[in-house]
DNA sequence: CTTGACCTTGTAGTTAAGTACAGGGTTTAC
DNA sequence: GTAAACCCTGTACTTAACTACAAGGTCAAG
């Protein structure tokens, strides 16, 4: 099989050579064999890995929730429900997370709105709400 | 007119007692008076520069945003354009992290709906999608 | 006049996810 | 056979916004 350099590993998946010694550092990888001299060969194997790691942070999993995720993974007996559960959980954080932008834009355009844009600041509404917190719960 | 420690300015504006000095450090708040034996006597105005901070932060601006918001506020001859300005760029910039989220949400969703939950880790759509990125763009 | 709560300063640690060296060794291409 | 390009390790730095000391000084209550 092709042995790959750290560097092209790193090339072949689009994160940077440093990177790829931070995830192993992180356990996000597994003990990558050596050459006599110290080097590490890669696989495509870790090219994988490092796309999924890639793909999984796309859609908002942090590095821990990552390494779970490649631990259900190379787990043969873990459960389909764990990888559903993680997926789920991830679901409604983002959803929280956009709610709460929601209410920030509602606000902000409000505020844009409301502000002529003319004229000195006193009287400028957007900084009379930040003064006095007309919103405020 | 009464003056306030920094324990007291904190606790009326329900931040943390480092976090008045932390401000300081980073010029948010003015100079503050001292006592001969060095202690900061705050007034009431701070109070209120704090829940402007507060506030300011809940819109979803940073520390140097809200520092530019507050010289804004400061100055007298400022204009409202630039108030408006910082909002309309903040209103944009939350805006796309929604568009950025939701399209986390839909894969999650779509990810999750398509899980049965049962059974073993192969053959687990999610995973299968992590690994082959079939939405890789 | 003592105790405890508070204040002062400076500095260091926290989290996340890298990124950037320095000082050395190795490999590859010419 | 040498120079460039790469790899090794370990460590320190980065950003943001705090948060947590430690070692000492002060203030208010009783």
């Amino acid at each position: 099989m092709k042995s790959l350099t750290r560097g092209q590993v790193a090339r072949a998946s689009g994160v940077g050579a440093e990177t790829v010694r931070f995830y192993e550092s992180e356990g996000l990888l597994p003990p990558i064999p050596r050459s006599s001299s110290g080097y590490r060969y890669y696989t495509e194997d870790t090219v994988q890995r490092l796309n999924f790691i890639r793909r999984a942070k796309k859609l908002g999993f942090n590095l821990k929730e990552i390494k779970e995720l490649l631990s259900l993974h190379d787990n043969p007996h873990a459960s389909r429900a764990a990888v559903k559960t993680l997926t789920e959980t991830k679901l409604t954080e983002i959803e929280k997370r956009i709610v709460d932008l929601q209410r920030m834009r509602e606000v902000l355009a409000h505020l844009a709105a409301e502000c002529s844009g003319e004229g000195p600041i006193s009287g400028c509404p957007i900084i009379q709400t930040l003064e006095s917190g007309e919103s405020e719960e």
